[in-house]
DNA sequence: CCTGTGCACAGCACGAAAAG
DNA sequence: CTTTTCGTGCTGTGCACAGG
């Protein structure tokens, strides 16, 4: 694509623009006029379509939940996106129904996600967010949560297990499981380990088992909080566990009723920050020196209306560049109030040196490799 | 890749009231 | 007192298709 302005016949301006993200920074074109508003392309038509769910993660909606992730992520901490370091400030956790669903997936958002959400926004100063649902094989509704506390799992579980025996899903797990005797559990539970089990699996269906009377059942596992540790990429996994398709036919049972997905305001105000060049060329100027950085790299991709660069405006910032990078942080100064440090960059600085900088140039075969999280 | 468009409505925020 | 529910206003997503 073209890096110049352009005047059209019309007299509006082809304006190039650049959207930059905590991973990337794409340049595509805008349409202007002369004061500087921009102009839409389109004929005011508006094309016929149907507003309809479709109980599946739309192409556009992943993006935008990938879009989500990554934001929330280095608004947390850029370190989880830059370097993987600051796990310990996420939690990652998933929500199962211990009982077989007897509900609408409305309902079930509606009383209980909705509840769990609003209490752990007040117990765990929990402000930003991302939820989203799933169904099991089985037709089972399940929530994928992504937040900014890192929550102890006990709690979470005597949490979501009180909400959910609002709808008796834990008492339906009572019923079901005491009637069990220890022989008919541990069959029950060897079931599900498809090879020859281990001590260790033996241990622990035994100890499930015992745990299970003690509490008298009425504490069923139905949290699961994500170890990250072992994680390399943390963005990448959260992004594509999170928002990856639906495989194959478009089941009946795995569809989902209302909303797939959501992000807390605080989350949703993250929108990559738009520069445009009206008086001077100054971030188109700067863009293409990056370009010219990069240019023996595959992290340059080149489409018919949008040329991109994905590498990380931090790593952009060490290798020198200002322009860019400074409005980077003034945009997130806005948009998260991330306190600006200047020694706080400084430091990063002499870490990230040695821990981005030297990254072997790895081959990105594909534009969904190279825009993840935009 | 990026944008805009418009509608319905999910679901957030917040406060207040009710329930425990 | 704490926890839960309810009411209201309003934000912003999903949807398909258009443009570059």
């Amino acid at each position: 694509m073209n890096l110049e302005p352009t005047i059209l016949d019309n007299g509006l301006i082809k304006m190039p623009c650049l959207s930059v993200s905590p991973t990337a920074i794409t340049a595509y074109t805008r349409l202007m006029d002369f004061n500087g508003n921009f102009k839409t392309w389109n004929t005011g038509i508006k094309p016929p379509c149907e507003n309809r769910e479709k109980g599946f993660i739309s192409k556009k909606g992943q993006k935008s939940l990938e879009r989500a992730i990554y934001w929330f992520l280095y608004s947390v901490d850029p370190n989880i996106v830059n370097t993987g370091k600051g796990k310990e400030k996420i939690t990652f956790l998933t929500l199962t129904l211990p009982s077989k669903q007897v509900h609408g997936d409305k309902e079930i958002k509606d009383k209980c996600l909705k509840q769990f959400l609003t209490e752990i926004r007040s117990d765990y100063k929990v402000t930003k967010f991302i939820w989203k649902a799933e169904k099991q094989a089985q037709g089972q509704l399940h929530f994928h949560i992504l937040l900014d506390k890192f929550l102890p799992v006990k709690e979470v579980k005597q949490k979501w297990n009180r909400i959910l025996n609002k709808l008796g899903y834990v008492y339906e797990y009572h019923k079901k499981m005491s009637r069990l005797e220890w022989s008919e559990y541990r069959e029950l539970r060897l079931k599900e380990v498809k090879s020859k089990p281990s001590d260790k699996q033996k241990n622990a269906i035994r100890q499930a088992f015992k745990n299970g009377v003690a509490c008298n059942w009425m504490n069923p596992n139905s949290v699961d909080i994500e170890n990250l540790r072992k994680v390399g990429n943390i963005a990448a996994y959260c992004a594509k566990y999170m928002s990856k398709e639906h495989k194959g036919v478009a089941k009946e049972v795995l569809k989902v009723e209302g909303r797939i997905w959501f992000s807390s305001q605080a989350v949703s105000k993250m929108k990559n920050l738009l520069l445009v060049s009206a008086d001077d060329q100054t971030y188109i100027e700067e863009f293409a020196q990056m370009l010219k950085a990069y240019q023996t790299t595959s992290k340059v991709y080149e489409a018919e209306h949008a040329l991109m660069l994905g590498v990380p405006v931090d790593q952009l910032r060490y290798k020198g560049f200002k322009t860019i990078p400074y409005e980077f942080d003034e945009h997130c100064n806005e948009i998260f109030n991330r306190e600006r440090n200047i020694k706080l960059f400084e430091q990063q600085k002499t870490i990230s040196v040695q821990t981005v900088a030297p990254a072997p140039v790895e081959l990105v075969s594909t534009i969904e490799q190279l825009t993840l999280g935009l």
